[in-house]
DNA sequence: TGTACATCAGTGAACGCGCGTTCACTGATGTAC
DNA sequence: TGTACATCAGTGAACGCGCGTTCACTGATGTAC
């Protein structure tokens, strides 16, 4: 049957929106393409019309998220008050909300380890989607220049990527809590409280 | 045929051995039970004689990985200078050797992230050996109470945990370099050099 | 000491299952006339 | 305006494949006598 004009590219933006999902809630293998069209509405078959294989999917899906995750990231900091930008970035980071919905939140405390396996020329693609997610956010680093803010930039965001993800592998909520808030004071005190004096 | 009196355990201990770096190269899907055992000059049949399961082998390796990282840990420190311990810890744990030995490196820099999709009973189990590796570290960390020391140590481990496996995940050597010698420098400066002085 | 038998780690064919992928088909709507 | 036909997103049976697991079997050596 002939369906709605945008209906094609509706669904195109549905695939990616839910496996990007699943992804980091689950990893690369950790649903079906069945079940994935099924929990749309869909069907298996379908699913080649919109992608040409799972892998494709995957590198669309990953870079989705690295988007998706810098959005929520660059918000939280333009929702801040004047100079208490990193503040609110490493608040939202380093948040309850954040261990616990592992599907919209950052990609790298998800799945950076599986992506460490992926062949090497899909690493590559996703570590373009990292790069763009850096330079979206380094701005918000301390540091006089470019160089000192993506250095800073590079010791703080996966310190704290190696955190939420530790604290994801406890099964103690609270010890979990402790973990976060722990992290969160030395990460400020680190790397704003030196500053916003 | 009748086999060698210690021909079982030492069969028994190798796929251990060989699991615990593959799970950590490859995750717990990476290789079948088949492979595994061809490396080891055997068949996949074979296997169910070791283990009831490849779940149950995956919480042996698991523990087993945690074990072996533990020790080459408490080795690094042990065979360092008086008051030098937790600096060579450091420096061991952001090396480029550890960055490029996965299978023998550190399991969360390796698997947390699968660790943290497994069902809860195996989560639990691979949390004991979490905290057997934490108590064998946390003596090393400063502080001037026990609570003080582990508190130190949730922050530093799961922080440069968080380092390597972002560099791992990168395709550019030098760039993976860079990451790990800004974070040793800066790991160093707030958890050993405040101390040594 | 010599012989018959039991043992059991390891073998490999076979199983059911879920997966990614293919493909002939469907049918409501847009388009050509 | 009415009719015939083309379109193409989505369907679902079918495919080959690799996986974890099972099980009847093997056969060199230990043990009982």
């Amino acid at each position: 049957m002939r369906y709605p004009v945008d209906q094609r590219a509706e669904t195109h933006e549905k695939i990616i929106g839910a496996a990007s999902r699943s992804f980091r809630e689950r990893g690369s293998e950790g649903k079906s393409i069945a079940t994935l069209m099924k929990d749309l509405g869909l069907t298996h078959g379908g699913f080649y019309k919109h992608f040409e294989s799972k892998e494709e999917l995957y590198l669309d899906a990953i870079q989705r998220g690295l988007e998706e995750a810098g959005d929520r990231m660059t918000a939280a900091a333009k929702a801040a008050p004047k100079g208490k930008e990193l503040r609110a970035v490493i608040e939202h980071y380093l948040s309850p909300a954040h261990l616990e919905h592992v599907g919209a939140g950052c990609v790298i405390a998800a799945i950076a380890q599986e992506i460490g396996r992926q062949p090497l020329s899909v690493r590559e693609k996703i570590n373009d989607a990292m790069r763009a997610y850096m330079n979206r956010l380094f701005p918000f680093m301390p540091g006089d220049n470019v160089a000192e803010k993506r250095r800073q930039f590079l010791i703080l965001f996966p310190g704290m990527a190696g955190v939420l993800m530790t604290a994801r592998a406890m099964t103690n909520s609270s010890a979990q809590k402790e973990m976060l808030s722990a992290a969160r004071k030395f990460y400020l005190e680190a790397f704003v409280e030196k500053i916003e004096k």
